[in-house]
DNA sequence: TGCTTTTTGCTGCAGTGCAACATAAATATA
DNA sequence: TATATTTATGTTGCACTGCAGCAAAAAGCA
């Protein structure tokens, strides 16, 4: 099981989103999925910080010469997540690539800064299982828990 | 600790809401927060069912004479929230009514269903503290989890 | 080349959520 | 009781969210 990580202000992130990109270019052509330009544009965009984006920042970001219609994004926002390249954080609203900090279908448990934004994904493990015998206790079969936790990282504490 | 309940569709709702108002009517006096006419029918209103409320399907449910503008059933909710008399469903952006089935400041974990809608509140218990630890691993500073777990009741499963 | 599927563009709309200010009601203070 | 202060509600307006439904364009296939 991965370690619980939060990106740290001072990491590699150009390689951190080249690698992201490379890694979402390799699973398209796997699955015969097509990473197109406002697709990669909008990955690209998420990349650009830990920070989840609003549909709208997404637009203001991808705004060149044209401005994507919000339909637009989404539909991007979606095909990303279909493919698990992106995830959406529920309690902002917005959205954040994919780091893949996490095994694959595992459960995410969102880390959300309150100070600075960004978000971490720390792997589920056993709280996956504790949530899933106790719903399973009131009679629930669930599907999808999902865990977004705010507060502070380490990072900004220590300032 | 108590046990996870669903809300079962045939137990005594009349009863279930009463109470809950009641409860509303001991805190408010207690903490000399007023529950005015309008907080108290947002609060019926989501109390007429064990399933999130849109702000929309809120106004609708009070529109009688006259039809409350969305800023004052936010406002409403807001002061319920703030009393711990409702909870916001982050996945849904949706309301529901507490129905206090967990102890006081204790994490809540929403059990969701896909089919019925219906929300039950399960205590955190065990997990809360495991998500804890878990997030201070990445040197994270935890103030408030939300969990919400969509699945299939067991009612709607017996079916 | 023609056909089919996928993707994107366009228009429109219902819902979310709140800021900013004005008014009214309740509470506290003189 | 009159006045000031706080609290709640009303009003207007707007930015953002999210997607349906249809048309056009691009990509893939026969």
């Amino acid at each position: 099981m991965a370690r619980a990580i939060f990106p740290a202000p001072d990491h590699d992130h150009d390689r951190c989103a080249s690698s992201a990109i490379a890694h979402a270019e390799t699973l398209c052509a796997a699955r015969a999925q097509r990473l197109t330009p406002i697709r990669r544009q909008v990955l690209e965009a998420l990349l650009a910080s830990h920070k989840p984006l609003g549909a709208y920042e997404i637009i203001d970001h991808l705004a060149g010469d044209t401005r994507p219609a919000p339909i637009t994004v989404y539909r991007a926002l979606d095909f990303l997540r279909d493919n698990g390249l992106d995830h959406r954080i529920e309690s902002r609203n917005a959205f954040v690539a994919c780091v893949h900090n996490h095994a694959g279908e595992d459960l995410v448990v969102f880390l959300i800064c309150e100070r600075c934004g960004a978000v971490g994904e720390a792997p589920g493990g056993g709280v996956a299982e504790a949530l899933k015998s106790s719903s399973r206790a009131a009679g629930f079969a669930p599907k999808s828990p999902l865990i977004e936790i705010a507060g502070i990282c380490s990072h900004c504490r220590e300032r």
